[in-house]
DNA sequence: TAATTTATTTCATTAATCGGAATTAATAGT
DNA sequence: ACTATTAATTCCGATTAATGAAATAAATTA
């Protein structure tokens, strides 16, 4: 329609117009349908549905039973998830985590949001011979971990409940919050300091605090987290690793930044 | 290379194409050449010049100093951390099953129907040893499963006759349903219970049982159906799975909901 | 049933893709 | 420094796909 959503999906060829219509299409977080997003941004109708076709033909978007409502597909996502998990960025990720663990002597992982829950991008092991032993890639309830908390925290309240009560809180040990309210104010007070923090939630014995990489319009979907059993580690002590986790975030963040530069 | 890794990249249009490369190119997890990746996919060289300089020119992928040596862009990363971040419906969608999954122990998928055709939405595997595999995104017959049959028992019987006409019913096994009386007779049936089998009528050995999740005005497209191999379980014990799936349905209907308001 | 909205198909026009062959640029070998 | 080799890039005519106004079909609402 006007001028500025539409030059958000006018590349030069019809690929990548093509693209750029996928890219507003995976910031939607509902259904949507041909008409409205026709309008929202100015494509004739015929030529948008001949992409959504197309899109659709490729499982990157699905249609649900009556046709007329589309989202997001398992192709996207998937590809999604690999595009993070693979890309180290030359290894300047990994890097940065070496030596925040350097740093502060215990494990560390980077972590994005998937659905609903957190996934392993990156992990450094202390050296430390008493360890929790996570690996890339694997995958960890969001109400219940630190990095899962400060995701849920920068939500909407429709989108935070949505996940959180699809299905029963599932309690790993005696300290997960299971209850709702409960979890409501520790997401509101995770919101309010800026950090959260992991304690013996998912596995007896593992303490984590974690703060979000920051991202472009502040929303992020990437944290930096430390673990440490907590025969290691009071809580207290864990918030010592904050201004250097904060630190590490920073570089994090600069270094998706200055990727686009070049 | 050859047949099946240049099959990887090819869909059917030319816009198809560049998007199963630029899947290739998310994966790679390190750097590579113009000519590697021709080789490895079997594209004659000036066309992936031309697919790749269109995708550096929309900062897809990124080229180094030397201009040999490309990889992925910030712009994708974006675009990929936002997919996951706003990906609550499947998410929450995703939660209903899993918890269903743990409940009953066998598999179970969301479904809707799509034009004449079943289509899976999404599915969680149990963790027995002993299952089928079958993938989101696949198609099955409305004859011949548990949620095609209950998507036709809430159909008028004109828009039900029409659309099992448009083809003659496909035997997939002895116990397929492919007289019109019987089909009939049984999605009758379907309609008194409120819920629907499939006792091997597409799958030797394959048992389902499926309700329907409640739409808004009575009329829903989406299904839920668990799904186990004949020799783990009988038709009596599969209505067990009843009152379980009928509260996963609940769920579904709640997100849905949700979805809808927002 | 009629009116309205939304989705889809049609089709002549325009624009992009395709890849073999030729050319240029970088690298390695002597 | 020169040549051989390999990789990257440009050319270009034949082929194929994208485009969107208009027409049609389907679904929804009054």
């Amino acid at each position: 329609m006007d001028m500025i959503e539409s030059e958000r999906v006018e590349g030069n060829t019809p690929t990548l117009r093509l693209f750029a219509l996928l890219e507003v299409i995976a910031e939607k977080d509902s259904y949507f349908s041909l008409q409205s997003l026709s309008e929202e941004l100015g494509i004739p109708k015929p030529t948008l549905h001949r992409m959504l076709q197309q899109l659709e033909s490729a499982r990157l978007i699905i249609r649900d039973g009556d046709g007329r409502q589309y989202s997001t597909g398992r192709r996207l996502h998937q590809m999604a998830e690999k595009l993070l998990l693979n890309n180290t960025i030359h290894g300047s990720r990994r890097a940065v985590l070496r030596h925040l663990v350097e740093e502060i002597g215990e494990s560390c992982n980077i972590t994005a949001c998937s659905g609903n829950e957190v996934l392993y991008l990156d992990r450094v092991e202390t050296v430390a011979p008493l360890r929790f032993y996570l690996h890339p890639g694997s995958r960890v309830p969001l109400h219940c971990s630190a990095s899962g908390k400060l995701f849920l925290a920068q939500m909407s309240p429709s989108q935070c409940r949505r996940l959180l009560e699809a299905a029963p809180l599932e309690q790993y040990t005696p300290n997960t919050l299971i209850r709702y309210d409960a979890l409501e104010k520790e997401i509101e007070q995770v919101r309010r300091q800026g950090y959260a923090m992991d304690n013996e939630e998912f596995l007896p014995g593992l303490i984590c605090i974690a703060v979000l990489v920051p991202g472009e319009n502040g929303k992020s979907n990437m944290g930096i987290a430390a673990q440490s059993p907590v025969m290691r580690i009071t809580r207290e002590k864990a918030l010592d690793f904050l201004p250097v986790l904060r630190r590490a975030a920073d570089s994090l963040a600069q270094i998706e930044k200055a990727n686009a530069a070049m």
